[in-house]
DNA sequence: ACACAAATACGACCTGAACGCAAGAAGCAT
DNA sequence: ATGCTTCTTGCGTTCAGGTCGTATTTGTGT
């Protein structure tokens, strides 16, 4: 069984790209803590590709329960100034964080709050329309689209 | 001059239009206050088409000062529950409310929140992709597309 | 005019997040 | 190993945006 599933325990893998990560913290000026490897560790699982600072902090509060939840909004916004990581907007409620390296767009039902992940590629012509007419980049990854998941549709049409 | 630009002198027109939303109100079980009176002026004029509840409560309280900001938030919630008024996210901070006749999408700058007013055709390839590989229904205009508008880009560049 | 349901003003409360500060810890030089 | 400096942390406070409970007022059909 190669493919990783569940990461309780941290396997050498991850740990390589956690410690690569310190690397570039304590290179540019930060320090390496613990609070910041158990974050990194929680990121680099494979759990769940959107979670929330409140989720993360209480995985890595299983782990060691004094760490603060501003601490982990600071760590958060410290490794998204690195590149690390970014936060997505995922409708309403809380923003979510994942690794840079995974990121995609996000289409969100506002009926089950079921989000899929999107490839970049589908936003290709709104991107080209958007520049074309109002000299516009969009950004399709930092806020979800909204709208109605089959299953919803379904469901309001009976 | 037939346009209208300031109507902070009611016009007969519009007037009428809030006579009618009143109608329907009352038709539907509710009453006819004063408050929502005042606040149905205001949307119905044509000051802004991104009012927050709160710009919308310092323009009503210019004319009854003792309305509350949460009567603010229950009546334009009853508007929207009578389809009059719709609310859209343009990226962090409050929602805004408009008639629900005025509807669009939008592209919002992430540096400097301009708004731009969006065609809602420009959104049609990725609504037809997004039903055809997640049989998604988009609805591109209760949240806004976060990017960088062309001055935003041009700073960025040098 | 009356009774009754619906709105209102007010304040308390809620979530998600940012901030100020004193105490603690990481990393460097010695 | 020991200071010394600076970065981080925990904790509480504060903020924004909004919702809710409640006593009181007000609209409306009769």
């Amino acid at each position: 069984m190669s493919s990783r599933v569940n990461s309780s325990a941290p396997n050498a893998e991850s740990d390589d790209r956690v410690d690569e990560v310190l690397d570039l913290l304590r290179e540019s000026g930060g320090r390496v803590t613990t609070s910041r490897r158990i974050l990194l560790r929680c990121l680099f699982d494979d759990e769940s590709p959107h979670r929330t600072a409140e989720e993360l902090a209480e995985q890595v509060q299983r782990v060691a329960p004094d760490v603060h939840i501003s601490t982990i909004y600071r760590n958060l916004e410290e490794l998204e100034r690195l590149g690390i990581v970014v936060h997505a907007h995922l409708g309403h409620g809380p923003a979510t964080y994942h690794l840079s390296s995974d990121t995609h767009g996000h289409l969100v039902c506002e009926n089950c709050a079921m989000a899929f992940e999107a490839p970049e590629d589908i936003f290709e012509e709104l991107a080209a329309t958007a520049l074309r007419d109002f000299h516009f980049v969009i950004d399709p990854r930092h806020f979800a689209v909204l709208g109605r998941c089959a299953s919803c549709v379904n469901a309001d049409a009976t």
